[in-house]
DNA sequence: CCTAACACGC
DNA sequence: GACGTACGTGTTAGGA
């Protein structure tokens, strides 16, 4: 069988496949519709020309040997788009993995590298397939070669052999050429002669064959203004063609013989295809992603019912399997442990009594891999064990990785990163009402595999880790702060049980009263708590204006409401009856649902793997939320008190750390100024957009000021800001405006971090957190607008959650240090709730704001406010 | 058992 | 100019 070369124009095609699907991304935000686009290319070549050689020509840079000949080659070519940029890396990656070779030259295009080497293979007496999206290729068209060309999409294409072009066209491969001398080229700036098109310069060739013949004869051409036009533009036609005309001899270092096709490699083409997110190729590949990791499948392992000291060895990975989701007082149910020795699982009591593995939980030597930590060593020190030694926690590596994955469930990361074999919780424990644990070896398993997973897991997620300058947020914040963070859940917040019960006493009369005025005013009984029921009353019964629909009826949200104040008395009613009913429902009733009995305290779980900021979030009850705008709400806090006699509430807050952080990130000069010179930001943001001195600043600007200033923070809208201050969108958009102008560096800062979101597809913090921001290219007005604001806010709130878990890290280190009783209790983005003994006030007075503020340096000072009192609520 | 609507904090 | 608009947690109602 005659041997065949397949040659492809790399760039022309990858900018084929780029135009031609939409734009996709993979799960970490890269884009990936031109790679996809190649691969079908490619599958499609292999399998229907099946070639004996192939290679991928790539144009090599700006400039060409044309250029000498003619300086605007190619001129007002739009910039190659970021998105397709950023994609040529796994073009190659994806030409590598296939074994296809690919070359580029200096000074040359592809398309003479392509046509260099077709004419040698034509000597050798190979067939040759060329693909590419242009034309002008045609020209290399022969008896032995064919040119395709992309028609629609990426796989469909015309195939040019010689009676192709000649039915088509009516010329030979070889006046091709000509043909673009004449009529030139606009996506190559190839100028051709003026006012001669592809028609007359068909008929033209067809009488004359060749640009020179008919420069030579132009008298006979027929048509007085053509006449003139050729003989004018003769000297053009000549370079356009010489411009046009491929180099058959261009002074490539590769042979026919070096380009043989091997075949693909199958393992680095599905671990790209997995990469990428291309899961329907790798079914194509006959490849599953399942399979990338198959040793796992037959897995060894060992129910222990004695421990053994050999299989505890200093490099392991440990699996603390809870039952209850709470792991608070949680059952622990068994140890999966799986190192260079083998796999294991303990049952709880046999591991809980042995000597051997106690004494190696808590041996600080014995290195540990986990998953979630903190629930690993908070429900081991409920049993007065001490988990030490843990260096790698998984869950917190694949957060830092990527905080949009869900990093809560160790069988998704395990399946993101080839191992299949690991079963969710919820498939071997079931859910809801039907939750049970399963017989025991099918609990071995699981928990075996788990482990046997992390401990695979931690170097690919190492690596990473690295590869993203991310190991040191990894590793000096969010590693030991995940220590910190268990402590101050096992030391927990005490709560005076008699003082919400009074409250709730209190309220609950309150209520009824309320709940009785309500129904006189409407008259009628009905469930106020039922927006639907309530809404027929307002809106049908008592005929109020309807403001605003839900999808399911009327809108009776609170500021809905307050337009219908004046309207009805019943209205203030409502307000009052909504605002007394959380606070009994969500603080005094749930807030005692989750109070120890024994203890009178609370413990809290922070979640330091959820957000897409790097904030904590708090649940269980939830302490980031406890009322304190509204008087009435605040004195919830009363039940917030020390642990012990005579210790008291010490709370300290960051004073404006968002804008603090953004004057330093968008290194803006006026606002550097006004932190150095502490003054009341909301004022000064007033005076710079109202274009007024400081004692002109009406209470109004203010505070109109300080919504901007916290749209600012918060990233909202235009439209968010005119529903935070009552005014329309384009005032909204006006006050945005005049901030911006007002404040030129956080403008460029705005501008440049959108930019670099487009460019790269995430934005970081200070300490490298990063939140990918796939949709900051798509063409839906909405999802774009809102990653724009996600790029802009992101990393000033990303960087304060850096800030203040710094501060956590060294707080609790000073604490120790120093030897200190006091306690740090909670964390509420911005501030940290401590307790303390009255003795040691003094000494906090100085500490916590040293160490809080010193936490990073910035090019503005930290600002921290502190206070305290007997309880959270005294401590104003 | 799930979703929608609402309200609390930063 | 439309589009539907910070992130979390928890409660209640109401329909599958």
């Amino acid at each position: 069988m005659t041997k065949k070369l397949v040659l492809i124009d790399g760039n022309s095609i990858a900018y084929r496949a780029f135009f031609a699907l939409p734009l996709l991304n993979n799960d970490k935000g890269i884009h990936t519709n031109a790679v996809y686009g190649f691969t079908m290319m490619l599958m499609r070549i292999v399998e229907e020309e099946k070639p004996s050689h192939l290679l991928v020509a790539f144009d090599a840079g700006k400039t060409t040997f044309r250029h000498e000949t003619f300086k605007e080659y190619k001129g007002g070519r739009q910039k190659t788009p970021p998105e397709l940029s950023e994609q040529f890396p796994f073009i190659r990656e994806l030409l590598d993995a296939y074994n296809i070779k690919r070359y580029e030259l200096a000074n040359y295009e592809a398309d003479d590298i392509i046509g260099t080497l077709s004419a040698q293979a034509e000597q050798e007496g190979l067939d040759v397939k060329v693909i590419s999206g242009d034309k002008d290729l045609l020209q290399l068209v022969s008896d032995r070669v064919t040119v395709d060309i992309t028609r629609k999409g990426i796989t469909e294409v015309d195939s040019y052999t010689p009676a192709f072009i000649d039915e088509k066209y009516g010329i030979t491969p070889e006046q091709i050429v000509d043909m673009k001398g004449l009529m030139g080229d606009s996506s190559d700036n190839i100028p051709g002669v003026p006012g001669v098109g592809e028609k007359t310069a068909l008929k033209l060739l067809k009488e004359h064959h060749t640009v020179e013949q008919l420069l030579e004869s132009i008298d006979q051409v027929s048509g007085k203004k053509l006449k003139e036009k050729l003989e004018e533009h003769k000297e053009l036609a000549i370079m356009s063609k010489k411009l046009a005309t491929i180099f058959r001899e261009a002074p490539i270092e590769v042979k026919v013989e070096d380009v043989s096709y091997e075949g693909h490699d199958n393992e680095k083409l599905a671990a790209l295809f997995k990469e990428l997110g291309f899961n329907s190729l790798l079914d194509k590949l006959g490849y599953e992603a399942e399979e990338i990791h198959e040793e796992f499948e037959d897995m060894n392992y060992e129910i222990i019912t004695s421990v053994r000291e050999e299989m505890l060895t200093t490099h392991s990975a440990l699996i603390v399997e809870l039952f209850d989701e709470n792991y608070h007082h949680a059952d622990i149910i068994g140890f999966g442990i799986a190192n260079e020795t083998g796999n294991y699982f303990i049952p709880a009591d046999t591991a809980l009594e042995s000597e051997v593995f106690l004494s190696w939980i808590s041996d600080e030597q014995m290195k540990k891999v986990v998953f979630n930590a903190k629930k690993s060593a908070v429900s081991l020190k409920w049993k007065g064990i001490n988990l030490k030694g843990v260096y790698h926690d998984v869950m917190i590596a694949s957060y830092i990785i990527n905080p949009s994955d869900s990093n809560d469930d160790l069988a998704t990361i395990a399946k993101q990163k080839g191992y299949s074999q690991v079963q969710s919780d919820e498939a071997v424990y079931g859910k809801g009402a039907k939750r049970k644990v399963p017989e025991q070896d099918i609990l071995a398993e699981h928990v075996v595999r788990k482990a046997l997973a992390a401990y695979h897991l931690e170097n690919q997620l190492t690596d990473e880790l690295k590869a993203n300058e991310q190991y040191k947020l990894f590793e000096d914040l969010e590693m030991p702060l995940s220590l910190v963070l268990g402590d101050m859940e096992h030391q927990g917040v005490k709560i005076d049980m008699n003082r919400l019960n009074t409250m709730g006493t209190e309220i609950g009369e309150r209520l009824d009263e309320i709940e009785k005025n309500i129904y006189r005013l409407a008259g009628e009984s009905f469930n106020i708590n039922s927006p639907k029921q309530l809404g027929v009353v307002l809106f049908e019964t008592l005929n109020l204006p309807v403001i605003k629909k839900t999808k399911t009826g009327y809108s009776t949200s609170a500021d809905v409401l307050e337009q219908l104040a004046d309207k009805h008395e019943i209205i203030s009613e409502i307000l009052h009856y909504r605002q007394l009913g959380k606070l009994q429902s969500t603080y005094i009733e749930g807030l005692k649902k989750v109070v120890y009995e024994e203890t009178n305290k609370v413990h809290t779980r922070f979640t330091q793997t959820l957000t897409q900021t790097g904030r904590l979030s708090s649940t269980d009850p939830n302490l980031q939320n406890i009322p304190i705008r509204l008087e009435e709400g605040k004195k919830i806090r009363q039940a917030f008190v020390p642990s012990q006699q005579d210790w008291v509430i010490f709370a300290a807050d960051y004073s404006q750390i968002e804008l603090r952080v953004l004057a330093h990130i968008a290194n803006d000069e006026k606002l550097i100024e006004a932190f150095q010179n502490d003054l009341d930001i909301h004022t000064k943001t007033a005076m710079d957009v109202f274009h007024v001195e400081q004692d002109e600043v009406t209470s109004n600007m203010r505070r109109q000021a300080k919504a901007v200033n916290f749209g600012i923070v918060y990233g909202i809208s235009d439209y968010g800001l005119s529903q935070s201050l009552g005014i329309t969108r384009k005032e909204a958009g006006k006050f945005i405006e005049r901030y911006l102008e007002s404040f030129p560096g956080v403008k460029e800062y705005m501008d440049d971090i959108i930019r670099d979101a487009k460019e790269k597809g995430y934005v970081t913090t200070l300490l490298q957190r990063r939140r990918y921001l796939p949709e900051i290219t798509s063409r839906n007005f909405n999802l774009r607008s809102f990653a724009e604001r996600t790029a802009m806010n992101t990393p000033i709130q990303g960087t304060a959650a850096d800030i203040i878990k710094k501060a956590m890290i060294h707080m609790a280190e000073r604490l120790k240090e120093e030897g200190l009783q006091s306690k740090l209790l909670l964390q509420v983005h911005d501030e940290l709730i401590f307790e303390a003994p009255k003795e040691e006030i003094e000494t906090l007075k100085k500490l916590v704001p040293e160490v809080m503020e010193q936490a990073l340096e910035l090019k503005v000072p930290l600002k921290v406010d502190y206070s305290y009192g007997d309880t959270w609520f005294d401590a104003k």
